[in-house]
DNA sequence: CGATGGATTGAACTGGTTCAAGTGGAGTGG
DNA sequence: CCACTCCACTTGAACCAGTTCAATCCATCG
């Protein structure tokens, strides 16, 4: 898929981005043919016609479980998601495991770092990704300054959610870390399409689920039983949950 | 202080952008004079002899426990810390509290959200801060890249720590949260010159330190004090803690 | 000097963990 | 097609790290 390198510094590069530039003022998008709500690179990239970033990605399929790239490896390429779900991890040297995020179609990683990826990222479904070396990428954002722009803003995005869910992680009980949880995966904007009024698929295990809440497998579990009981969800298999009082899970999502 | 503002987009500011720039190559600061290790948005203010900035910021004085922006406020602005500490907070409706960062000399807030905040900050200490109106900041990104990729670079940095701190909210034990604390404080740049060898100095409260670390003062109180016996620190007031094991207290703020 | 508020210490308690057993559904192979 | 295996999930019961509640200490300040 990937075609040969266009020099991003040259006259080409300055009309490619004035059209760019145009057509995201006229449409809101980055780009022609752009469909998605949640503008991503690949979109960018992809559905551009000019081509202007396809000749610095390439496309990649991972089978789930895969490792796409480990705390360990040097932090070459920004990733970008098209279909699929992947999970980001930390580890103490003795295992436990801090699941940071659960990324979906639209969202990137592999900015944060300066050198080295301080983090694991693995494949959770099968998966499409396209990944960028990052020192093009991060060349290409004085060109396009719409494209700095939107990766900035989602950064910020990121880094806001990340504060809410340090006050889960530290403050809250473990009843309304799931509650939170069900709540955020059924605003996960990704997969608000495919799922019916009040359905949520949940791609991941129940000990991902753990590692994203900071609690085990167990209470995890007993906390799905909890709220089923209680009747605010109902269970259809571990990975497809029904919200049947979205107001009463958030009350409790909010702490009371 | 604040001056008449200028008008960012003239010939003017183009001048002004490749006199920076020159000297960002030359010396690898962002402006002249600039003395600081942790180049911040006001070293690029102040010290620039040019005063590109100073027309769009002001100067601030808060006395400690003073609130500086909280959760219900509009994001008008972006903060720069001269000199002082704060911190960054989140709050359930019940009172619990998660401290989600302690900000020092050469950070800055108020980007990391779209129009509303979503968090608190208040003077830890008294304080010099500088305000700069969130929409021109972010005009100014355009005219002056090495400017957004500083802020950009910044924000990516925290992002990546705040992973590194999920994995201390959700899985490490008390111990092993409180020497990561200790040793992060130690290190924090823009306390290092101020304390000596192995002193760290915590300008925030015990009840501050369990807010952030997602436990309780009681808990901190006990963990100083284990750590105490073991010979690893040495209280000389509840502020000022003696690091006596450095080694030692990577291993357990490691996590084994 | 007493009052105030952060910090420490003690002792009982508990939410969530740990350990252990059981269940059910998907895949496999005979 | 059934039996067997595997593995994720659930459930139960004992346990414990950290909380809660309560008392005390101690430095600061009017």
């Amino acid at each position: 898929m990937s075609i040969s390198p266009i020099n991003i510094s040259g006259q080409n590069s300055k009309k490619m981005a004035h059209s760019i530039r145009q057509n995201y003022k006229n449409n809101g998008t980055l780009c022609d043919g752009c469909v998605s709500k949640h503008i991503s690179l690949c979109n960018v990239m992809d559905q551009n016609n000019l081509g202007i970033l396809s000749g610095i990605s390439t496309n990649l399929r991972k089978k789930a479980k895969q490792i796409i790239c480990s705390e360990t490896d040097k932090a070459e390429y920004l990733y970008n998601i098209r279909s699929g779900a992947v999970r980001i991890s930390k580890m103490l040297p003795d295992g436990r495991r801090q699941i940071t995020s659960f990324l979906f179609p639209g969202d990137f990683f592999g900015l944060s770092c300066k050198d080295q990826h301080s983090y694991t990222a693995e494949a959770l479904t099968n998966l499409e990704i396209c990944r960028f070396p990052r020192k093009k990428i991060m060349g290409l954002f004085r060109d396009f300054p719409e494209l700095n722009e939107r990766v900035f803003d989602m950064t910020r995005t990121e880094l806001d959610s990340t504060h809410a869910r340090m006050l889960l992680l530290g403050r809250k009980t473990a009843t309304e870390k799931l509650c939170s949880f069900l709540l955020n995966m059924k605003a996960q904007p990704s997969l608000l399409n495919e799922m019916a009024n009040d359905e949520v698929d949940l791609p991941m295990s129940r000990s991902d689920i753990a590692d994203y809440l900071g609690l085990t497998v167990e209470t995890v579990s007993r906390q799905f039983t909890n709220l089923s009981k209680l009747g605010l969800i109902q269970q259809g298999g571990p990975h497809r949950i029904s919200l049947k009082n979205i107001e009463s899970l958030s009350v409790i999502a909010a702490g009371g």
